[in-house]
DNA sequence: CAACATACCTAGGCACCCGACATAAAGCAA
DNA sequence: TTGCTTTATGTCGGGTGCCTAGGTATGTTG
């Protein structure tokens, strides 16, 4: 059973996060509500997929997190761009572009 | 180094492959020429990822091999896509768009 | 005859997505 | 006060599948 519906592709979620927070800052729970609304109810971000995800962007200087209370007094972990982020944004996203238009030329092709 | 220009997308490419056998059948090596062709030379697909992909699909039925003699009298293998790998490329045909779709609607939002 | 292109294939490594699980606190209802 | 649901953060193991880096063989060309 390869892929399952709600799969993401591989490479995909760094820039779906980028673009999310550089819209807003948000922490970890929020984020997959909002990219799920986002896309339609599309793409469904999983936890297992969501924390590591974050740590990778961490780790590699591109969002930055500060613990804080919410509201309803919750203790939440927001996540925001850096300038490196918005950088890297605009990179995965010309990349994106560039492979999703080489599929549909591919897929388009008579 | 997480992604270098030429990586491809998992999953994508049992697509690329689906797709460019609709058109012809072919052998290995052409069928790589003939992707990296299509999509105006933006996507190069590796022949350490191009043969257990072919292995998959004819695994799964949904192409299949025949040992062929080329012009130049070159043992070859060709594969052509079988009914259920045209079903099967309809389905993952639209599972790209859906999500290419989402993918655009996300990126897209101001 | 050497170098290159064509053609097949394998092995090991690793990134990363998923499912399942663990934890905790707030809200609410019975 | 007990228990369920929601919100929220996280870990771990498994599996898929792409990549790099090889190996082998044969035809073509300088």
């Amino acid at each position: 059973m390869t892929h399952r519906k709600a799969d993401l592709l591989q490479g995909t979620l760094d820039l779906l996060i980028l673009k999310t927070l550089a819209l807003e800052s948000l922490h970890g729970w929020g984020l997959s509500k909002r990219i799920r609304q986002l896309s339609g109810e599309v793409l469904e971000v999983n936890q297992g997929s969501l924390y590591p995800a974050l740590y990778r962007l961490r780790d590699r200087g591109l969002i930055r997190s500060r613990w804080d209370i919410t509201e309803e007094d919750r203790r939440v972990k927001v996540y925001e761009l850096t300038r490196a982020g918005r950088e890297a944004l605009e990179v995965e996203r010309d990349r994106w572009r560039v492979f999703a238009g080489a599929m549909e030329r591919v897929l388009g092709t008579a």
